[in-house]
DNA sequence: TTGTACGCGTTATCAG
DNA sequence: CTGATAACGCGTACAA
């Protein structure tokens, strides 16, 4: 509960060196392997053993200093709640880099429109990498890259929403809706992948021959749902293309609150397929490990680190159930 | 989209210096504001302007390693996703720690069984300060308590979980329900939390002389749902206290998958008062605000920095609606 | 294997 | 009082 008092210095590589009656240098030289160096199996055990016994870890800040180079990757992501897709993306991305000898590290940024709140960032972490994830706009990932002390990677790009728009769309046509309409998130963090699933949308829209599709904005209560609910019902629209399942089952809530039911007054999609959307939800499922793996492999590939095949299977999947 | 080049190196506060033809030593004296020394007005702005058209920024690792301080701020979470009132609490502590001049970086760990895990990443980083946060158990907190190279603290103790449960149990209780059960999440992050939750209801049970509440362990699916749901039917129970929003909003839909509804079956009550839970669900409200001032305030005092009066208002807040 | 210069910012000490 | 010199923190890597 308390912080406890930690008074003890760590041991640093001198101390091993000292105990062990060795040089510096030969304590780097076993600690690192470092090649074209032959050690006696005696010493390297030697100093092995004691700098097990101090708990020697070496100090990162020396080393990143001396070399140029701190293994850290930052992850730049928005503050607010990212969803399982993201998380699980930042899970595996951990995992990854752990296993590649580096750390990743990860930043809730507030705003990205005052650089300062950024910039303040560099002041503290000399990354060697920066990546960016969770619907940061183009426009502030370019000022980024600017500032930024390291390279930067951003997930733009890795899932397909284009792609999830035109799926919603195209099986809402499929079964016979005719007037289209996007229910888009008000958190501005999620803008950016609305506007691309809103743009897959419109194309499938145009192809059908249909108008463009009406945009409905919500926030994240159920009362703004109801208003849109309301608003689609007004205009006579049947089918909705929700940005993602949190809106689509909201706008459920809303629609039953009305005393109406989809899909008969209004086909509801979804898009992610979360633990929620299984009881009757047609979404347009993603696939963890896929969206997962091919970010990794993004964020890799900045690293120059090996990077396996990509995965097979596709990354997305339609899957319906009762609300569409 | 890919990682762009950046060949420029920074500029060091020796570059300052030889470019406004003083030494480090007055660089530094400058830009650190150090008390005791007084420069000149024109040397103090001709070396603020150098250094804003080099745009220096002084190297984090050099600074660290000279005054042995990094005021970095490890935070450790669980994988997986934490949910909004976490959120909120990070959210809120990385702005806090910002004003005061920290940096919190975010560590996703997988697994604190292997504690080399954990150990890896201070091999990488070097905290003024290590914040668990996410239902990591106190054996895990007490191991890298000595493991870490800073001081640890928890946000165990901060939310009032037994007081949760305790809340759910006699408004149960005291609208006339008498077998009450507990939904224990399976997730291993929740497990903790779901343990003092559950003590909550226990003791609200001993007290008005009920039996002590069965314990349904759900994961994060409909499935495992529909099986609690069938569990405490065949069993005749009236009642049960979801550990979250989330699995009672799954009970909620398994309920009415088996043609049943709640309160009447099954009278069904949440906790922390998500979005999701606004149409239907009785819970007991987590005040976001509260709940992340107390612990940046425990956090902060671990770092001898001010802290504020704590929040007035009250933690948590009963919320009926139709669900119970 | 060892001595030692180096990376870069800080700060105690010293000179003008 | 203003400024410079130099040692230091700690691990690395080259010359010896």
């Amino acid at each position: 509960m308390m912080a406890e008092p930690r008074p003890e210095r760590r041991a640093t590589s001198a101390d091993v060196a000292r105990e062990s009656g060795v040089s510096r240098a030969t304590v780097s030289y076993v600690l690192n392997d470092t090649p074209n160096r032959r050690i006696p199996p005696a010493t390297r055990e030697l100093v092995l053993e004691t700098a097990r016994r101090l708990g020697h870890v070496p100090n990162p800040l020396a080393r990143a200093l001396k070399t140029g180079n701190s293994n850290i990757v930052v992850g730049l992501v928005p503050a607010l709640t990212l969803g399982f897709v993201f998380d699980n993306a930042l899970d595996r991305l951990t995992g990854a880099l752990a296993e590649r000898g580096y750390a990743l590290l990860i930043n809730r940024v507030a705003s990205f429109e005052e650089t300062e709140t950024v910039a303040r960032l560099w002041h503290h972490v000399s990354p060697r990498l920066v990546v960016t994830i969770g619907g940061i706009a183009p426009d502030d990932v370019a000022t980024l890259t600017r500032h930024a002390p390291a390279p930067v990677v951003t997930d733009y790009g890795i899932i397909e929403h284009g792609r999830i728009g035109r799926l919603q769309a195209e099986y809402l046509i499929g079964s016979g809706r005719r007037s289209i309409a996007f229910a888009m998130p008000a958190d501005p963090a999620l803008r950016i992948y609305g506007d691309l699933r809103l743009a897959g949308v419109s194309a499938a829209c145009r192809e059908a021959g249909l108008d463009e599709p009406r945009v409905v904005v919500v926030g994240n209560d159920l009362s703004s749902h109801l208003s849109a609910v309301d608003e689609l019902q007004a205009t006579g629209f049947d089918a909705v293309c929700a940005h993602n399942d949190d809106v689509a089952l909201l706008l459920l809530k809303a629609l039953r609150a009305r005393g109406r039911s989809a899909p008969d007054d209004l086909a509801v999609i979804g898009s992610d397929d979360i633990p929620l959307a299984q009881a009757e939800l047609t979404t347009v499922a993603l696939d963890l490990e896929v969206c997962a793996a091919a970010f990794v492999r993004h964020v890799l590939a900045a690293l120059d680190e090996e990077i396996g095949a990509p995965p097979e299977r596709d990354m997305l999947r339609l899957v319906t159930r009762r609300s569409a």
